[in-house]
DNA sequence: AACATGACCTTTG
DNA sequence: CCAAAGGCCATGT
């Protein structure tokens, strides 16, 4: 099962994604050692099991700002996770150059 | 064919 | 000069 193995890696590096800061979905697709696999992370997070406790909600894309749409119920919720957690957000995005998460 | 994206390029502040 | 924003095409599942 090639593909739960890079899910698995996936899972890995969003985990350690540190509170207050946030990673881009390609940004984690290349720490896990798979560039070019930005849209695999997002089905990867699409596909998450209930009870896990994975920070998805740090996970944003390239323009700092959530891969859903503003009206959504989603949307909503992750930009109130990532508002609790002390992460601003400027005109529905999110500003990169202050939060974004390089690496360990 | 559709997707929880990214990079490059150009314009504005 | 640098940062941010929008548009168009490319990548891989």
């Amino acid at each position: 099962m090639e593909q739960q193995d890079y899910l698995a890696k996936f899972w890995l590096v969003i985990g350690h994604i540190p509170e207050g800061k946030v990673a881009t979905y390609g940004g984690v697709a290349e720490m896990a050692g798979y560039p070019r696999m930005a849209r695999a992370v997002g089905r990867c997070l699409k596909t998450l099991p209930e009870g896990s406790n994975l920070p998805w909600h740090r996970v944003i894309n390239a323009k700092g700002m959530i891969s859903f749409p503003e009206g959504s119920p989603q949307y909503q919720c992750q930009r109130q996770r990532l508002e609790d957690e002390g992460i601003i957000f400027r005109n529905n995005k999110v500003p990169l150059t202050q939060h974004l998460w390089l690496g360990d």
